[in-house]
DNA sequence: GATGAATGAGGATTCATTCAT
DNA sequence: AATGAATGAATCCTCATTCAT
């Protein structure tokens, strides 16, 4: 009776159901979407989702790690080396968001929402995420224009600024009447980022 | 029967019920927030809240309505003159919304969660909010570092910073392990702005 | 604050409320009217209906009440002399009931839920509108074509056939695309009622 | 814990809804009867009633299609002869009604009601139900004692007094202390109706 | 008389989840 | 693995009614 439509045949169910809640997650949150909304995205019975996770929440949780994963391991592996090349960072980052957009929604989401599983979270997720990062710029702390007090304030900056720029997609592209997620708006934000990198730590500023 | 709790007895009742609904909305917001965990935050039968907004929908843009229109107005005076004070906006931006630091999180949630009102939203709430820094940015645009295609994105950049900081408060403070909104820390994060500002629109810089 | 609004102004309160009263219930049911929608049609606010009538069921007593006793009155007065004039008696009640149209369709409401106060409105009102006519129908049994055991029958046709294209009007309007209710309608179905009042009282059958 | 009571047990479920709510509009009408009242009657959870029909709605015009569909089909077959019998159809009808008897306070309540639904009801149910009567009419109208501008009162008459009949029984049984439904008082109304029958048409008139 | 505010009960419906098939 | 049916809890909201003003 299930006539098996679009073109998501073949794919097991269970990665299915985890972009189909990946998106709607990341499109109204946790409350917002109800596991009968993301069974019809897949085209099954709700019932059926329980046979591939546990309850909503694990279903959740599956598409978090599924999701932020990989994003961890990119930094890890950048921030490997002695030095994190700053460059290098921001050009991978958002090369790697490119391709899961709906990942900082759905992170901003967990964010605002926090809750009662906020300190998990940010122990399993956004630690790790920040780690490299923060050890790495508190290692050039010696010669950077920025103080050791002004190094969370600068991390927190720089997710923001990354992170806003997917999250906020719908809205800056209402404000602004351009998609920012397509190709030349995806480079111009990287390019953007890129110089403010420079601007923020770079050398003295000539301020004539 | 009604155990009225709480200091805000005497305050008229629908103000109380926009108190309490602001401070839900922005902590789960409006799809994670029922109209009971309202009602019993105010100490009110559920049904009362129906005598003062029209639906739960009403009283959640009673909210940002609210919230929302002093900023705006904010924003508008600072604009008024020549030229904007970036200095000067940012400090009384931050005082503002260190008064009503969960402003932000509301907005945040209203730009994730997008849906059928973004358009609305931006229009009424969004675009006033940013015209007047897109007026000032642009007219002193001759002499900036830059170009006008980055004025886009460096607008989305402050906004992200500024408001980040607030929205994202509860993870920042598990993060780093001290409270983004106590006293000390709004004024660190305002001189941070403040140097981020000069960083970034300062003069040439000095790559020795 | 309240601008009495419409040309009801100057009538007493209690009158008014009992119009829109008659309208609503009439046209939903007892069920499907809600005091507010009363209060509305009105212009007056819910708990002002409560200083006119005890509560929704008194009002709709009083509504059927205001409604029916004239008509019984009428049929009582009809029934009065030694025998019913049947032509007069289909005249001047489908005279009166082109007064108050909407009566047939509260009273057909009521004989259809029935219910809990079925008893007491076959007592109150349908038996005292009712006994003249079987009491005519009986003295007149002698010459009759009718049984005594079909005077019941009769008797209720009568009521279905009367009552009936008041109470369906809407439908029939709808269905045979002209309104019951107009003058020209309501005088042609007076003459068709005279006209089976002479069929199915009149003398033998002439069956060529 | 469902204490399964009637004997309807082992019928599909949906049925037994339909028959519960069948029995309970007709009783009290739509707004009469709630959703709970017909979950209790099937001895169901009211949520389980939306697993077999979109809601309260839907399942008030599945009753009424499931109700009404047989009867148009029997007026269309009695119609397809060259000429309509009356006789039968009288017969017949009542048969069939007698089986169904809370179908015409089902339609009766519609047809009080109205409303928005009017229009279709009567496209839907009404007009097939009569149009093979009314074409039989006119049909017969050459030699007929009625003009043609009487049949519509007449066709209009006949669905007063069959419906009529079942509609009002409560009513009527409370009335006349005896109940329409009964067998013989079904017979009783089928042979008074023949009667009607004849004298409404038979041939003129002998008023001696 | 009229009203705004309050409320308990109940309205329809959705939710996440379970279980037999 | 998938489903239809079932359910208790919760959803938003309306209801009739009360009461202080």
């Amino acid at each position: 009776m299930t006539t098996e439509e679009g073109g998501s045949i073949g794919r097991p169910t269970a990665d299915r159901i985890l972009d189909a809640a990946e998106s709607l997650f990341a499109a109204h949150g946790f409350a917002g979407t109800s596991v009968r909304d993301i069974a019809n995205a897949v085209g099954l019975n709700p019932a059926s989702l329980y046979n591939h996770f546990a309850n909503k929440q694990a279903l959740y949780e599956a598409v978090l790690e599924r999701g932020i994963r990989p994003l961890v391991e990119l930094l890890e592996e950048a921030a490997k080396g002695d030095e994190m090349d700053q460059e290098k960072v921001i050009t991978s980052v958002m090369a790697h968001l490119a391709r899961t957009p709906q990942l900082p929604r759905l992170i901003q989401h967990e964010a605002l929402t926090g809750g009662e599983h906020l300190t998990e979270i940010v122990r399993n997720y956004v630690r790790p995420l920040l780690e490299p990062a923060m050890a790495a710029a508190s290692r050039s702390n010696d010669e950077s224009v920025w103080e050791s007090d002004e190094l969370a304030p600068l991390i927190a900056a720089w997710m923001h600024m990354v992170f806003g720029h997917f999250a906020m997609a719908p809205m800056l592209g209402e404000l602004f009447g351009t998609d920012p997620l397509s190709p030349e708006n995806l480079e111009r934000q990287t390019r953007f980022l890129l110089k403010v990198s420079m601007r923020l730590n770079g050398g003295a500023l000539d301020e004539g």
